[in-house]
DNA sequence: TTTTAGATGAAATATTTTCATCACTAATTA
DNA sequence: TAATTAGTGATGAAAATATTTCATCTAAAA
């Protein structure tokens, strides 16, 4: 029996009497109930606490405790998934099919932008980006590959994009002409590599703006930018996911490429001949 | 101050080093802690259950208690909040808001991945990747980035993974050592790359796996694929967007990892030995 | 009417959780 | 280098909470 509701619905003609009272109770007040104690529960169906104890025991729990972190558990799924997501997935997606867990987190995860940066911000830092002299993205380890897609689609559509990379000359080398009207953007999440942090922190000292995406406003990065821009990473018990990062450096790129769609244009058009003089696409 | 998440962040600066931790599990993960008691919380943070108290009452709390409380109360409020929003969200943050049009377009690509690929596929490719002798990753101009982030997370559980680089040395160079048992991952996006197309070919005639990550199952890779993924990466009006991809990515990485978890673990271990050793993170 | 089985709540007991104290360590200052 | 201070975790007392016991009550059966 998976469904607690069910459970007790189940059980009901089985019980005592008051302990119908405590059926009836949470039955109808879930939502309230998974926060209180044996104590509230009891006053709130006008029994005794004991009543409340036997009750949770005749319906096959073995305490109290495991009965409440059933119901909190119960309860957040039922507020956290949208009712589209439980509708048509819960049933079908069982725990234990990753893939779809997946999906499913990274979903969230997106969603969760729209709360985590406003538009003022993620304004800002078009303007910026727009605006700025010469952009350097940065991103060690698994966000290189984030700071290569931003550097790499950015390149159409602005005039310097400079992707930092390890291992090319150390990087102090290579920001060597960065100072004011420069914007840097700097990808880091959790485990924040110390490198990047100490790149970030030299440059803010050149008074070029720092643009920053990372996973928390408490990460040592976001504190120190002048646009944090956070994207969640986190998947409940898996590993972390780049997606909801990928998903904000796509609308970066896209509002970018809009308003700077006329001079983009010529650019594609002269590349797009090159394309097809080195037969770069299948056709 | 209202909101706890503000009152966390705002005396952050003036926390202890261990508070920190506790700070930031608890900034990060609100919604699940609201549901721990304090000893749990503190073996979440790594510190010691004395800790979080003093964090609270630093805070500005009288004790544990009144804080669970606040944070039970605010976490729900939340909750009922964002998940009546989330039925009308779609359709209130309407054309003209780009962030929010690309971050749905992305949220309906993911979505759309349950439908075009199978469970079966999805662990098809899986088991070809846990079994193979040696994974070559294929992913030219935009798709690099892509490329670069499954090489990167599956060297942590696989043994050998090589990340095929344009521009170091031909790559027909890099695969020469290619053979049966090896598995090629080749990622290309419409608009494919004439090489991409060139290479998966040739090394399917060394009777080596193919596995496919494209956005059409009519693409050329996807026909000559043993394994075809297929991920939109179609946004209606927009440039295309590797977020489905990415998410793809991710459930693969993840249920390799879950596969591969003891291997991993030791692996793991020794690489965060290293870590330490060259202060590569911000502890 | 008496007997008896089962249900109940008050109180006793057991368990869990919080919180204050102490002792140790690392950092800071003299 | 020693002395001082701040930060930390371990410990156990205190408080909160859950569970059991037990005397009482109720209602159905003898």
């Amino acid at each position: 029996m998976k469904n607690i509701l069910d459970q007790i619905s189940f059980n009901y003609p089985k019980l005592t009497p008051s302990q119908k009272k405590v059926a009836y109770y949470l039955h109808d007040n879930i939502n309230e109930a998974f926060l209180l104690n044996s104590f509230q529960i009891a006053k709130k169906a006008n029994v005794s606490e004991a009543t409340v104890t036997r009750f949770i025991s005749n319906l096959g729990f073995s305490g109290f405790s495991e009965f409440k972190k059933e119901i909190a558990q119960r309860v957040v799924k039922d507020f956290s998934t949208t009712k589209r997501l439980a509708d048509s997935a819960d049933s079908l997606e069982g725990p234990g099919n990753i893939f779809a867990e997946i999906l499913n987190g990274d979903i969230e995860n997106i969603r969760a932008l729209r709360a985590t940066i406003s538009d003022q911000s993620f304004e800002e830092a078009v303007k910026k980006l727009c605006s700025a002299r010469s952009i350097y993205v940065l991103g060690l380890r698994s966000s290189y590959a984030l700071a290569f897609y931003l550097a790499f689609n950015l390149r159409f559509f602005l005039k310097k994009v400079i992707l930092l990379t390890p291992g090319i000359g150390d990087i102090p080398e290579q920001v060597l002409e960065l100072r004011k009207d420069d914007v840097l953007v700097v990808i880091s999440f959790r485990r924040y590599t110390r490198e990047s942090f100490d790149i970030a922190g030299k440059i803010k000292k050149r008074e070029a703006s720092v643009i920053a995406i990372t996973n928390s406003e408490l990460s040592p990065i976001a504190k120190l930018a002048d646009v944090p821009l956070i994207a969640s990473t986190k998947i409940p018990t898996y590993i972390e996911s780049c997606t909801a990062p990928m998903s904000l450096i796509n609308a970066l790129i896209t509002a970018i490429a809009l308003r700077k769609k006329d001079k983009a244009l010529s650019a594609l058009n002269k590349l797009e001949n090159t394309f097809k003089e080195f037969q770069t696409y299948i056709s």
